[in-house]
DNA sequence: GCGACAG
DNA sequence: ATCTTGTCGC
């Protein structure tokens, strides 16, 4: 993992003011357009990816986030589990995770100070270098334009994505009740987001539905994190989710989360 | 004051 | 996030 820059570093000791500030801060460092090296298509087939370039050309490396949570014995949460899973073309390469104290609360627009830290640990535990993060949660589809994906991506300069599976912000600019596969309606800045009115912050993205117009699945509310566009980074999700609705890094991270810490309690 | 609110 | 049974549908 790259060297982080300290001074952007999300700290859960800072007050509230100072969170909001350095977020302020963290989507202003921000790119929210495409600015990275690897081909972003075939990320997820291992033929395609190995065949695609020249023979000194790798796939690039996707490192999938997640996270689950430790209860100590009076039943609260205490610790948070990070997990990392490094795939190229569409294989596992390498796993990592790291167990952290957590400093604050869930509060909504806030979660990169409390989750940053466990994945900060978890990513220096990987040997390898990733070319892309995707996390759980909203990058620029945030009040301030800085959720997890963009902060975490921001202090290690590293081109990220975030997927969340429900909406913290932003007005659809459409209907996201039974849309087909690949279908991505934009997600426009509202008077909550500190953004001008109908920025575009990201896609509702359906990477799954049903055969039955009876029942519908929801999307996933994809914005770019750091480094990626909107647009590219709804084509990338719809490239990693093969097998099930969430792009296969983050699903794996998620089970991963979840293994790792049964040994734990 | 009321409503909204990633994981 | 986490606590949890059954139930509908392919």
């Amino acid at each position: 993992m790259p060297t982080p820059r300290p001074d952007l570093e999300p700290d859960g000791s800072l007050s509230r003011e100072e969170m909001e500030s350095l977020q302020h801060e963290i989507a202003d460092a921000a790119v929210f357009e495409d600015q990275f090296a690897f081909d972003p298509a075939h990320l997820s087939n291992p033929l395609e990816a190995t065949t695609a370039g020249s023979s000194a050309t790798e796939p690039p490396i996707v490192v999938g986030v997640d996270q689950s949570f430790l209860t100590n014995d009076a039943g609260e949460q205490d610790r948070a589990l990070s997990a990392v899973v490094a795939m190229r073309g569409g294989v596992v390469i390498e796993r990592a995770h790291a167990v952290t104290s957590l400093e604050i609360p869930y509060i909504p627009g806030l979660l990169a100070f409390r989750e940053g830290g466990p994945i900060l640990a978890a990513l220096a535990e990987l040997s390898v270098d990733p070319d892309l993060l995707v996390f759980d949660g909203s990058g620029r589809i945030h009040f301030r334009q800085a959720g997890i994906a963009t902060h975490v991506g921001v202090v290690l300069d590293v081109p990220s994505i975030g997927v969340a599976k429900s909406l913290l912000c932003g007005e659809p600019q459409g209907g996201l009740e039974n849309r087909a596969v690949g279908t991505r309606v934009p997600i426009e800045a509202n008077a909550r987001v500190d953004a001008p009115d109908g920025t575009l912050l990201g896609y509702a993205v359906q990477t799954r539905q049903y055969d039955s117009p009876n029942r519908s699945i929801n999307p996933l509310y994809v914005s770019p994190g750091h480094r990626v566009g909107p647009g590219t980074a709804a084509d990338i999700v719809l490239e990693l989710a093969t097998s099930y609705k969430l792009p296969e890094p983050v699903r794996l991270a998620d089970q991963y989360a979840t293994d790792a810490k049964e040994p734990l309690e």
